[in-house]
DNA sequence: CTGACACGCTGAACAGCGTTAGGAAAAACT
DNA sequence: AGTTTTTCCTAACGCTGTTCAGCGTGTCAG
């Protein structure tokens, strides 16, 4: 006997992929309308469902925006996880990081929202979702400390830095690079700043 | 006669008075209830009307939003027009210009949300609340000249790390300073960064 | 193979939202 | 005092997320 056999395996393989559709859906209307712009009548009708019939599949709206978020911390750590890190050229290493932040956050806005910034009125993440947003924050941590950043601060510092120029990219110039193009130089300005003090103290 | 004298004077007075004290109403119930979490119908209720009697003193609840939008950065430019500028201390001048504006989006969420996120779904500021805050930027990179930070893509750095500050705070330590405090070391990181960079080129 | 149970899905409905229409009351002007 | 203008109301429309009761069907055990 298979691990996966026995009675309601079949019912949840079927429920997985429709929901699995209805969160593809989800992100779909979502990237038009904006995050906050999501009806859950309009979802149900992309895949051809009546709204109350999502609520087989998702205890609520806040639910369907709780998985897609932990999704996007899933993402993010990905990408993260592909990035190489080297010693040697920390500069250099720092500022393709911040580059792929600066772009995971343009390849979707509505992600962008959702993660990052709190566009939708009243929802925030419940606690299961928020653990995988910190047990992506903690697993990004590490490879910095490597490049010499260990200090809290420090490490505040560099948070404020990426997500403001991502901010800014997303808010002023979505379509451009003025804020991307300045990853290379905040990254000098950065990491000249953390080694300078680690020699002075 | 006055110069503000003549018919139709005591009606106008009364109606500046009655949106005074709706928009006062609105920050109000937006610092309680977040600032997409205004009712028109509670609003109304707050001033002793029904919610289409609204309609009477404002075209839209996006235009209620705009004149708090417009408010907010005559707010923020009067904050920044009391900074002193000492051309022998750019990094104490950047320090407190960066620590004003985390104070000035700390001291009011309800303000932060409306001026610098998009956390109204479906609204943006219209253009004449839009030039409001065009008027306020511009104004706000005279001082900036006189520092030495005249290069567009330097500002942008600044505007970046500045409102990267403040965006941490906000979301992450709302009622501590784990931000803040890293004004005046943000402030020297950049300071010497520009400067170096002018040296170089 | 069949009876029973559970699941998927439905229309109807509720309370809330921003907004509009039309009419009544009140205030201001002539 | 009469006329005009402004202010405010109720009712309603179409939208939102959500709940409920019921209907049919697919899945399972005997």
């Amino acid at each position: 006997m298979t691990a996966t056999a026995g009675p309601g395996n079949i019912r949840e393989r079927r429920r997985g992929q429709t929901r699995a559709e209805i969160l593809q859906a989800a992100w779909r209307l979502c990237e038009r309308d904006g995050i906050a712009g999501l009806s859950l009548r309009e979802l149900a009708s992309e895949v051809g469902m009546r709204a109350p019939s999502l609520y087989t599949y998702f205890a609520s709206k806040a639910a369907i925006y709780d998985e897609m978020f932990a999704a996007g911390y899933r993402e993010l750590e990905a990408i993260e996880a592909d990035l190489e890190v080297d010693p040697d050229d920390p500069v250099g290493t720092l500022a393709a990081s911040i580059e792929a932040f600066i772009d995971f956050c343009c390849a979707s806005v509505a992600r962008f929202q959702l993660m990052f910034t709190r566009a939708i009125p009243g929802w925030e993440p419940s606690s299961e979702a928020y653990a995988v947003s910190v047990a992506s924050y903690e697993r990004s941590v590490e490879p910095f400390m490597r490049l010499g950043i260990d200090e809290q601060r420090h490490f505040d510092l560099l948070t404020a830095l990426t997500s403001g120029l991502a901010s800014q990219q997303l808010a002023n110039d979505p379509d451009g690079d003025r804020w991307r193009r300045l990853s290379r130089e905040a990254a000098e300005m950065y990491m000249t700043h953390v080694t300078h003090e680690r020699k002075g103290s």
